[in-house]
RNA sequence: GCCGCGGUGGCAGAACUUGGUUAAUGCGCUUGCUUCAGAAGCAAGUGAGAGCUCCACUCUCGUGUGGGUUCAAAUCCCGCCCGCGGCGCCA
């Protein structure tokens, strides 16, 4: 670097001031436009400020924002925080800090970090959910759908987290753990809000196939967690008792085959079926070993199938007067269907149940082969779900194939009246209650008389109470210490009632709030409907991995539910959605406790914003990965600064009239360069996007070296900034001054490939240079060296192979020519591409009269070609034939092959 | 077990949609120039192995693995191996 070291971070922050005193990034709805809603999952706001994931996910979001905003798009690009949580709380009570003092200042220190790095947002649409402006609408949201009857309370074993002192959401508990502090959770029986997400479950789940431009995985995922499963379910009587068990059977064709039961320990009618039995004592010892077993442990099928007989039977009467015992069986899931299944021979794990406590087993289904089908009656192997498999029994359906007979079945079950068509899921309602101070308060009273009161609209937002008057001791709810927050009037008839104290689940806040960011400032609603018709959908949205079932479920329900409160118009949420990698440091998980962090404010402090954003953006593809690099962060660095001198270093311009071939060539790098950046940032293949951009500041960095012709270098730095400013702004901005342009670069056009201003015959070499051998650059040097009287493109399979082991052949008969050659090479400025440019030269020289025949096939190749014979036929004065190969092309080249060049290529 | 994704030089990662001399780009490394020296910068080189006194050059093998299709396969098809992620008793 020979000028003055580059202050880009004085650079940096002299941009941020003008983009934020200008307010160039603040949008309004402008109906004529075309909106594009970019989001980022927003942060929580902890102590340590940004990390590197941030960082990555605002550089990915940023960039995209920023090339939508070029592409003449009317961005909403905004930011807020989910300052509701744990951290808060538990510093409050750890070290005595006000909660909300601690969430602010946290808050505080990540917008700086934002800004630093100068992303793009609307700072105005800025939102935090702990203030009443925004939780309050939680609360209002709440209310509709307490009144839709999708809000509801009800005691339930609940996943407990002893260590957070709260409740979870099956969704949270990550195995057999808290999602946030990893300790086990426990099951504790308690009253407990709910939203019914359930009632929305096949919805979540078909609507799942509009959201094409979603990573398959996270779809997957949400699949699996929603888990439908339709089957018939059955209901019979216990001999001798007044119990029914209701019976779901996904696959009721074996239905005959069913010789036992299994209830799960934890349902409550075991109690009953051996109270005051021999068996009582036994079982309910057993019972509650399983119970601790699969509180605590991690349970395991494979080792842990365990059973004991109750003493019981179940009447079967599908199947004569056959009896089901009953067993209690530890695999059985309790919340999962009615906690009872009828087992069979013809299901892997009942079979192997069935097997270790030799309970009789009835296989109806035997495999075509015949000798298959004496194991399989002999029970050698449990013989399952085999579409091929032929049914004995019953009667009436012999004969007919497992995978066809279905439906059939299904509707026999239902005549006998004792089976119904039934869909389950595995998807439960959502436990919102939190017994925690820093969330939105529950909105509802509850009175003797009235019961379970909503608070009124007009009376809304319940406001958290001020942290002093709350106390944090690290045990229960602090806010049942709060006397004038739970002693209040019953709104309906005045009389002295008590308020709820639970906080909601924050993953509630997160559900809605890229609605109120369309309209954050609105008071008389959760966000203005005209704003979100506008800019609903959210178009990109990205974030982590992590949030593929929890956030991105509930956002989803929440979406569908103020759907159908004709709130919104939008049916999902997100159209596209990008999980961005992880950052890794040393192949692990960037982590305070391995002490692999690398801090972002260091690398901004020492090398600027756009270092660290087009380091991150440029060393792994957005979705993978990323490892992270110090050297490659200096890499990133020294690019930038070539970049910068290429604006600021003395050029020595050329006499400036017509271009020469090196020009043509800057330009039309210059030109493919546009095309493929634009390409790679529309596919979010950032990474190879920028891998383009660096190619075509090497190109002319070396350009600028020699004599340049002024246009063409100017017209390429011109696009080269623009074409820079989504990933590095900050010096986009600085290089569009320098250049002498008004305006922000940020908010010029993006740069459009333009195909007739380019020189045809720089365009022809430039798609050639760098894909296949320069074929074209060939055949001009042919024609410029021997001025052949003709020369013929043809187009056939396999061309390069037998061209060159012709050329081979002539050269070896060929000595000393190699000076010649270099000449001619460094003449025309050509970069010796390979050897093989130099072989066909060398064979021209040779023999002129024997010239290589080239049969073209793909498009892209004739435009090239047809690019070659026209300056041919121009410059040299040479005859060109160009024959299109398409349709025979392999018969051509085969012609074409013997005792001349040829060229195959289809 | 099921589902999804992936496997390319010393490393990260292109090229796979559309089969055409594998390896763009960056990092690293080697040599040279520059420098009091270092850093930075610039120039050249860099898949592996072998041959050749040297140079020039030549040969063989190379995209996890084994097959197949094709004149031609990193790319298309089939089998297998390995890695990552998710689900996990779902009746």
């Amino acid at each position: 670097m020979t000028d003055a070291e580059v202050d880009f971070n004085k650079i940096a922050k002299k941009w941020q001031k003008k983009w934020a005193d200008s307010g160039i990034f603040k949008v309004r709805e402008e109906p004529k436009k075309k909106k594009f809603y970019c989001l980022e999952m927003f942060p929580y706001p902890s102590g340590a400020g940004l990390h590197m994931g941030h960082v990555r996910n605002y550089a990915i979001g940023d960039c995209h924002a920023r090339y939508k905003r070029m592409r003449g798009f009317n961005v909403l690009y905004p930011m807020g925080y989910d300052a509701f949580g744990l951290p808060a709380e538990n510093a409050a009570i750890k070290n005595k800090i006000n909660p909300k003092k601690w969430t602010e200042d946290n808050m505080a220190l990540m917008k700086s970090q934002q800004k630093q790095l100068g992303l793009s947002y609307d700072w105005d649409r800025e939102l935090a959910t702990c203030y009443p402006e925004y939780y309050g609408w939680n609360q209002w949201i709440f209310l509709k759908m307490l009144e839709k009857g999708l809000a509801y309370k009800k005691k339930a074993l609940a996943n407990w987290c002893p260590s957070c002192k709260t409740v979870l959401a099956n969704e949270q508990v990550v195995d057999g753990g808290c999602w946030r502090c990893h300790s086990p959770v426990e099951q504790k029986e308690l009253e407990q809000w709910f939203l019914k997400i359930t009632a929305y479950a096949d919805q979540l789940l078909t609507d799942l196939d509009k959201l094409g431009n979603w990573p398959e995985r996270v779809k997957v995922m949400q699949k699996n967690w929603i888990g439908k499963s339709e089957g018939v379910t059955t209901t019979f009587k216990v001999k001798d008792m007044d119990i029914k068990f209701s019976v779901f059977d996904s696959v009721p064709q074996t239905f005959m085959a069913q010789t036992f039961t299994v209830i799960a320990p934890e349902h409550p009618a075991v109690k009953e079926l051996v109270k005051g039995t021999k068996h009582e004592k036994q079982v309910m010892e057993f019972v509650e070993r399983i119970k601790r077993k699969k509180a605590t442990d991690k349970f395991d099928i494979e080792k842990d199938m365990e059973g004991i007989f109750t003493g019981r039977y179940l009447e079967y009467p599908l199947a004569g007067d056959r009896l089901l015992p009953i067993w209690v069986a530890s695999f059985v899931v309790y919340e999962y269907g009615s906690g009872v299944v009828n087992c069979s021979a013809h299901d892997k794990r009942d079979f192997d149940f069935a097997r270790k406590y030799e309970i009789p087993l009835h296989p109806v289904m035997h495999p075509p082969d015949a000798k298959e089908a004496e194991k399989v009656r002999n029970l050698e192997y449990c013989y399952y779900k085999d579409p091929e498999g032929i049914l004995d029994e019953p009667a009436k359906f012999k004969g007919r194939k497992w995978g066809d007979v279905r439906e059939d079945i299904v509707r026999h079950l239902e005549s006998t009246g004792y089976g119904k068509k039934e869909v389950n899921y595995k998807l439960r309602d959502w436990l919102i209650s939190r017994q925690r101070y820093w969330g939105t308060p529950i909105p509802v009273v509850y009175c003797k008389k009235c019961g379970i009161v909503g608070v009124p609209e007009k009376e809304l937002p319940v406001m958290l109470p001020e942290p002093e008057k709350v106390k944090f001791t690290g045990e229960g709810n602090p806010l049942d210490s709060c006397g004038e927050f739970v002693n209040v009037k019953c709104p309906k008839c005045k009389a002295d009632a008590r308020r709820e104290t639970d906080t909601m689940d924050t993953f509630v806040d997160s559900s809605w709030y890229f609605l109120r960011y369309c309209s954050n400032k609105e008071q008389k609603m959760p966000f203005d409907q005209k704003a979100a018709e506008y800019w609903m959908p959210v178009d990109q949205y990205i974030g982590g991995i992590e949030h593929a079932v929890m956030h991105l479920l509930y956002a989803r329900f929440f979406t569908k539910v103020l759907r159908d409160l004709k709130l919104v118009d939008a049916d999902e949420p997100f159209s596209n959605l990008l999980c961005q990698g992880m950052v890794l440091k040393d192949g692990a998980v960037m982590s305070k406790s391995k002490g692999n962090v690398v801090d972002p404010r260091t690398i901004i402090e020492k090398f600027g914003p756009d270092t660290a954003r087009l380091f991150i953006l440029f060393m792994a593809m957005p979705e993978k990965e990323l490892e992270w690099s110090d050297k490659g962060v200096e890499g990133s660095f020294r690019l930038l600064r070539k970049i910068y001198s290429l604006a600021t270093k003395k050029l020595s311009y050329g006499n400036g009239k017509g271009l020469l071939s090196k020009d043509k060539q800057v330009l039309s790098k210059t030109h493919s360069t546009i095309k493929k950046t634009t390409e790679m940032v529309e596919e979010f293949r950032l990474n190879a996007a920028i891998g383009g951009v660096i190619e075509l500041v090497n190109v002319l960095s070396k350009y600028s070296e020699g004599e340049v012709n002024k246009e063409v270098y100017k017209e390429a730095l011109l696009n080269l900034t623009l074409l820079a400013a989504p990933f590095a702004p900050h010096i986009a901005e600085e290089l569009w001054e320098i250049q002498g342009r008004k305006g922000f670069a940020s908010l010029q056009n993006w740069p459009e490939y333009e195909e007739e201003k380019i020189d045809k015959e720089a365009e022809a070499m430039e798609q050639l240079v760098h894909t296949t051998l320069s074929d074209f650059e060939t055949v001009l040097q042919l024609a410029k060296i021997e001025k052949p009287k003709e020369v013929v493109l043809v187009v056939a399979p396999g061309w390069k192979y037998e061209l060159f082991r012709i050329l081979k052949e002539e050269l070896k008969k060929t000595r000393d020519q190699r000076a010649l050659i270099n000449t001619c090479l460094a003449e025309k400025d050509i970069k010796p591409h390979g050897q093989e440019v130099a072989k066909i030269v060398q064979a021209v020289l040779k023999d002129p009269g024997k010239l290589p025949q080239m049969i073209l096939g793909k498009e892209k190749e004739q435009e090239a070609y047809a690019a070659a014979k026209e300056t041919i036929e121009k410059e040299y004065g040479a005859k060109v034939k160009v024959e299109d190969a398409e349709k025979s092309k392999e018969q051509k080249a085969r012609q074409a092959m013997p005792g001349k060049p040829a060229i195959v290529v289809r």
